[in-house]
DNA sequence: TTGGGTGCAAACTATTTGCATTCGA
DNA sequence: TCGAATGCAAATAGTTTGCACCCAA
């Protein structure tokens, strides 16, 4: 989870499309934060996006940051990860899966859905529907 | 999740007890927190118990609840439930089982374990033991 | 007596919000 | 032009910490 190494961003024509594809309009800042974001599967805190994006040169501000990630998520192109009581980890996988998270080192890492089942759901409480279900395996080092 | 209803207390000679067992050395706020908690299953938050314990007459300061909380948990006495952004849940259910979480009331509650099926387990990651399968299933009112 | 436990207040940190400014259509 | 987006700073809320005092063994 430490790894803010420079990964490669991609292209503003690309990061438009997806934004819009998603119903999003494309300004600048969500721009830059898309292209740093949207590629390849991560696992980032707000903070370490800011990071991130800030590193590019093209410098945008945290609460843009926090509001953009939030909005991301509303329209599907993100998933918030609640796994750490101190931060909510931002998902860019958006297939099904599940996560695996080292307590020890914070590093969080995917697990094909099909390797965990879960089923049959049980029936939800009256006058509900289903948002997400969350299957977190939590690790530690070996003593 | 507002039921904050006088629960029964738990009798003194009980808590003492249970913490003993826990190899937790029973003091005069651990007992009192105690007796509000380890009564039945319950799903609360720091900020709850704490609401709860001072309600019995018997105060005792919010450092200490977060403090005794931590160390209930560490010694196996409560489960930590991370499952809401902004704050903790502290669940008395010792029983294995996984949790449905209303996101719009903020009602956590309890699923039976063997109605969701969770296994094989996919290979843990080189060097580390497993910690916690956590399930969550979250659910929201009808549109 | 003496080290662990407690309480208070201050510190911390992630996140949110209010509002004036700027931007994009 | 005009409403939406942005940025900054201040506010918020849950949690942790430092330290002096207290108490159970």
């Amino acid at each position: 989870m430490n790894d803010l190494s420079p990964h490669r961003l991609l292209d503003e024509a690309s990061a438009a499309e997806q934004l819009r594809e998603a119903g999003i309009q494309p300004t600048r800042q969500r721009l830059r934060i898309a292209q740093v974001l949207l590629t390849g599967s991560q696992h980032l805190s707000a903070d370490q996006v800011l990071e991130k994006v800030n590193r590019t040169g093209k410098p945008v501000s945290k609460a843009t940051v926090y509001n953009t990630l939030g909005l991301f998520a509303d329209k599907g192109l993100l998933r918030e990860v609640i796994i750490d009581p101190s931060r909510v980890f931002y998902d860019t996988n958006s297939a099904p899966h599940h996560h695996v998270y080292n307590t020890a080192t914070g590093e969080l890492s995917d697990i094909a859905l099909h390797r965990v089942l879960t089923e049959p759901l049980p029936e939800l409480p009256a006058g509900t529907e289903l948002e997400s279900v969350d299957v977190v395996i939590r690790v530690r080092p070996l003593d």
